[in-house]
RNA sequence: GGGCGCAUAGCUCAGCUGGUUAGAGCGCAUGCCUCACAUGCAUGAGGUCACAGGUUCGAGUCCUGUUGCGCCCACCA
């Protein structure tokens, strides 16, 4: 075993940590006072409580990349961080803390909780800031918010107050989402439905005189508890003599009326539904259109109240056993079928949802869905990919009321005050009136006073005993505020005026609905601008399977273990190059690699250029002045495509096509080829090109650094310092992050040293094609004849690259060809490779390759035989197409012909 | 029930507006520690582009349908 040679890998850590510090230090992550059109994005403010997943760090890759892209190109460039507060997360993280020191929030009160939170958010609340730093997002960290910062709750106030004095938010009492772990409302985004196996029941309802009755099916028998009504479709004729009857209600022996309606299914179940207006979205609707009562069975925590009875106490799951038993032993069970059914949850803690009867603060969205609607067809926002405008479109057309209001404590305090004599009296009533159509509350009737302080007197009755509302608002509320709030509306200030709207926002779809949409509805309505013109949305962390990402289900990987095993930049880049246009990422730790790997190749190829003595004593010219070999020319060619490639895919937000053609050029083009050759010149006999090679060689560095600084910032920086002042771009703060972005040099741009060098490289690439098929020992340089009818002088001049690169010697160069016995011919073009191997032509290996060729040769020129006599191709394609193929087709006649001149010499 | 995405080499995925018998990384095979890199170098094997129709001179690429997987939305109790 040969000893390893010492590990010359490129080691991230203190560099990347150097540079985070100096960057921020620096202030480089400002603004640049100069003027132009700043580029501005708002950062989806992650929860304070997060820690940086996978999602994270594609997101906020992916927003540095182009934030970075456009500081290089000169606009004025702010990317706002921030923290969300979170209001069910962090309230939970905190009362989990306060459960482990056997406390809860009930004791501690109301305003020693919030202590507690606002202490926590102290001590952890920057978490997710630190590990974002880690990641080289080039954030403006002197302007970060936290929405529960004194100017953002101003926000949210004036953003309630003004939308209730135009009407668009009420007080309602309605049936919402409610959970009962968390003891608060839900919006319905919050909900996330869930399929489940679970059972459907008949139960069988009796008539009034204790006769055969009716049967029902439901998936949830403990809400025939809060029956106040069976529903058969009017036409069912199994059901027509029972119109305007009365049915007994099983176990509570309450009479219930049979009502007709169209909108039931005759053909599920049994065609007889039992209505529970105050537990379910459907029979509330149905209990509205035909002035039904609403009866609730259970309390805020999911246990049955005074009006369930026997059961009194019980939980709602428990209870369900209990009634089934005893349906069961009064024979008023039917029937128990299994059923897949899809039931609500928690998307905070995966309660079962519970839809419940009671009163919260709505917003109004009809009218402000109409201003998000216009955003897209009058306004010109647009989606990337485009397809997301129809999911974003659909779901305003169809949008309900937005409810706001939660019953928990760590949030912005709604600014209303109700009267502790009229409110509690006005809303029994409404829990009745609501089932007659009219959800809204009178809040003067009601007591209910909306405004910036409390009232000194109640409006109704003229007391004084009004306390402010306990709950707080949905933490959204504060979010659909974020691009202008953190500028310090409702202020005018400096900030607000410059940098809003914000050009991009970069998000993944799951909070389209959530946050996107609201935001877009919020910037129209208080700013009457589009808060952001482009949203580009891409893909959600996967794993195998199609799963989320997530840490409880144990399959996730963890960004900061990547960035601490392999760095940053391994994490951005692997990112960039599997973010392809919105599709999910289907990660494994394997994948990282490709970013590490590339990393390593690009220190190691600066290693080289910078290495050589003469590189450091090079004085640096206009490229023009320098005398440039085929390589240069071909090499700098190369650049100006891959230049001209990345910025193209950047400008459309294809991250992973700007990857792959930096890697395909820097790996295959610029270290494969042109390094290798390039020492070569180094050592030139000819000053000239020696100088013109560490010229070409610390320009083309140069650049290509820049060109991939938007990915990988950090090594990229510590690079690009280590070059002589004279080679780099020109940067007033002496950072690589705020030189320019490569200009277009199309002069740079050269396609016959690109033909030409491609020659070489075919001529190269089969040599060692033949050494390796002949199992020619590494080290060994065999003679090699080249017969050229064209093209010598191309040949003759490159004889040191030839002879380096294919490990031939010495070379020959003739018109025609001789071909001794031991030696291998191959076509290379119009040229013809002959190899002298001596002993080592094993004669079936060489026919067998020839033919394999021959054999792929005569399958392409059928194909193009075919096309070529075909009198539609001829009459319809287009000229070009038609000559393309004619040639190619002589082509590929005259490489057969030399490839059965070769096969004839072995024999 | 509706909508969307995906189905391309053993694995993970590129393939923009249809035009030379399809590309990458990993893995595999063979040979190499060649003085930037073994986190490497060279060469190679490996695919009837899910299936069935259609449009077209020409389809991995467009259209229709089918199947499978995934996601989102939706009040069949």
């Amino acid at each position: 075993m040969i000893q390893k040679s010492p590990s010359a890998a490129y080691d991230p850590r203190e560099v990347e940590a150097r540079w985070a510090a100096h960057w921020e230090k620096a202030g480089l992550f400002k603004p640049a006072e100069r003027g132009g059109d700043p580029f501005t994005i708002v950062i989806p403010p992650p929860n304070v409580t997060g820690i940086l997943h996978m999602g994270h760090a594609l997101n906020n890759t992916l927003q540095d990349v182009l934030v970075r892209f456009e500081r290089m190109r000169g606009r004025p460039v702010l990317w706002v961080p921030g923290t969300d507060h979170a209001g069910i997360a962090t309230q939970n993280v905190v009362e989990r803390k306060l459960a482990g020191e056997k406390r809860d929030r009930h004791q501690l009160g109301r305003e020693r909780f919030i202590e507690q939170v606002w202490a926590w958010k102290q001590a952890h609340g920057s978490t997710i800031v630190k590990q974002l730093k880690r990641l080289g997002a080039s954030c403006d960290w002197s302007r970060q918010r936290f929405t529960m910062d004194e100017g953002l709750s101003r926000a949210v106030q004036t953003a309630f107050l003004t939308l209730h004095e135009n009407g668009l938010i009420y007080r309602g009492y309605y049936l919402v989402n409610w959970c009962p772990r968390c003891r608060t409302a839900l919006s319905d985004e919050e909900v996330q439905h869930e399929p489940l196996k679970g059972k459907l029941w008949q139960i069988r309802y009796p008539d009034a005189a204790g006769g055969e009755g009716v049967v029902v099916a439901t998936t949830r028998p403990e809400t025939l508890l809060g029956d106040v009504a069976v529903a058969v479709h009017p036409e069912d004729p199994r059901y027509k003599k029972l119109h305007a009857q009365k049915l007994r209600l099983p176990i509570l022996d309450r009479l219930v009326p049979v009502i007709t309606d169209p909108g039931v299914d005759r053909a599920f179940g049994t065609g007889a539904v039992k209505i529970t207006p105050a537990h379910d979205p459907t029979d509330f609707a149905l209990g509205q259109k035909h002035g039904l009562a609403a009866i609730r069975v259970m309390n805020a925590e999911g246990r049955m109240n005074e009006a369930a009875g026997p059961y009194r106490g019980q939980d709602r799951f428990d209870c369900r056993e209990n009634i089934l038993a005893d349906l069961e032993a009064a024979g008023l069970l039917v029937k128990t079928e299994d059923y897949d059914t899809s039931v609500g949850h928690c998307y905070r803690c995966r309660t079962v949802v519970e839809p419940m009867l009671s009163p919260q603060w709505f917003v109004e969205m009809k009218p402000l869905a109409k201003l998000g609607i216009e955003a897209v067809q009058k306004d010109g926002m647009t989606f990337s990919p485009e397809r997301w405008t129809k999911v974003y479109l659909d779901w305003l057309a169809n949008i309900r009321d937005w409810c706001i209001s939660r019953q928990i404590w760590w949030g912005h305090r709604i600014p209303a005050w109700s009267c502790r004599r009229c409110t509690p009296a006005y809303v029994e009533k409404q829990a009745i009136r609501a089932l007659s159509g009219n959800q809204r509350m009178d809040e003067q009737a009601a007591g209910i006073h909306v405004g910036p302080e409390a009232p000194e007197k109640c409006r109704s009755c003229g007391g004084t005993d009004l306390e402010q509302d306990p709950d707080v608002l949905d933490t959204w509320f504060s979010s659909w505020l974020w691009p202008f709030s953190v500028f310090g509306w409702p202020g005018q200030t400096a900030d607000l005026k410059r940098f809003y709207p914000t050009s991009t926002l970069v998000t993944a779809p799951d909070i389209i609905f959530f946050w996107v949409a609201r935001m877009v509805m919020a910037g129209k309505y208080f700013m009457k601008r589009l808060p952001f013109k482009q949203v580009v949305i891409h893909g959600v962390i996967r794993v195998e399977g199609g799963k989320k990402m997530s840490k409880s289900a144990g399959n996730s990987i963890d960004p900061l273990q990547i960035i601490d095993r392999m760095g940053a930049d391994t994490l951005r880049f692997s990112i960039a190059q599997m973010a392809s246009e919105g599709q999910d990422l289907y990660l494994s730790e394997g994948r990282f690699l490709l970013g590490r790997n590339f990393c390593n190749k690009l220190w190691n190829a600066a290693r080289l250029v910078l290495g050589a003595e003469s590189f450091g004593k090079i004085a640096p010219a206009a490229l023009a002045k320098v005398r440039l070999t085929l390589a240069d020319k071909w090499i700098l060619s190369r650049f100006e495509a891959t230049r001209a490639g990345v910025t193209e895919a950047l400008d459309q937000f294809r991250f992973s096509e700007a990857a792959r053609q930096l890697y395909a050029f820097v790996w295959n083009e610029f270290c494969d080829w042109y390094l290798e050759i390039a020492k070569l010149q180094r050592q030139s006999d000819d000053p000239g090109i020696a100088a013109g090679t560490e010229i070409v060689l610390g320009l083309l560095l140069e650049k290509t650094l820049r060109l991939l600084h938007p990915i990988i910032p950090f090594i990229t920086e510590e690079l690009w310092q280590q070059l002589p002042e004279s080679l780099r771009a020109s940067s007033a703060e002496n950072a690589i992050m705020t030189a320019p972005w490569p200009a277009p040099e199309t002069p740079l741009t050269d396609g016959e040293a690109e033909q030409s060098f491609s020659r070489l490289q075919e001529l190269i690439t089969q040599v060692r094609n033949i050494r390796a098929g002949f199992r020619v020992p590494a080290g060994r340089k065999v003679p090699l004849t080249i017969a050229a009818p064209n093209g010598a002088d191309l040949l003759r001049s490159h004889l040191a690259v030839i002879e380096r690169l294919a490990g031939v010697h010495p070379v020959e160069i003739g018109g025609k060809a001789q071909r001794p016995a031991g030696s291998v011919a191959a076509p290379v073009g119009d040229w013809t490779v002959i190899v002298q191997l001596a002993g080592l032509v094993d004669l079936a290996v060489a026919r067998k390759r020839i033919e394999k060729e021959l054999q792929n040769l005569t399958g392409r020129m059928k194909s193009k035989q075919g096309r070529l006599k075909n009198d539609a191709f001829r009459s319809k394609a287009p000229a070009e197409v038609i000559e393309q193929e004619e040639a190619s087709l002589k082509e590929l006649e005259q490489e057969m012909a030399r490839w059965n001149e070769s096969l004839r010499q072995i024999r």
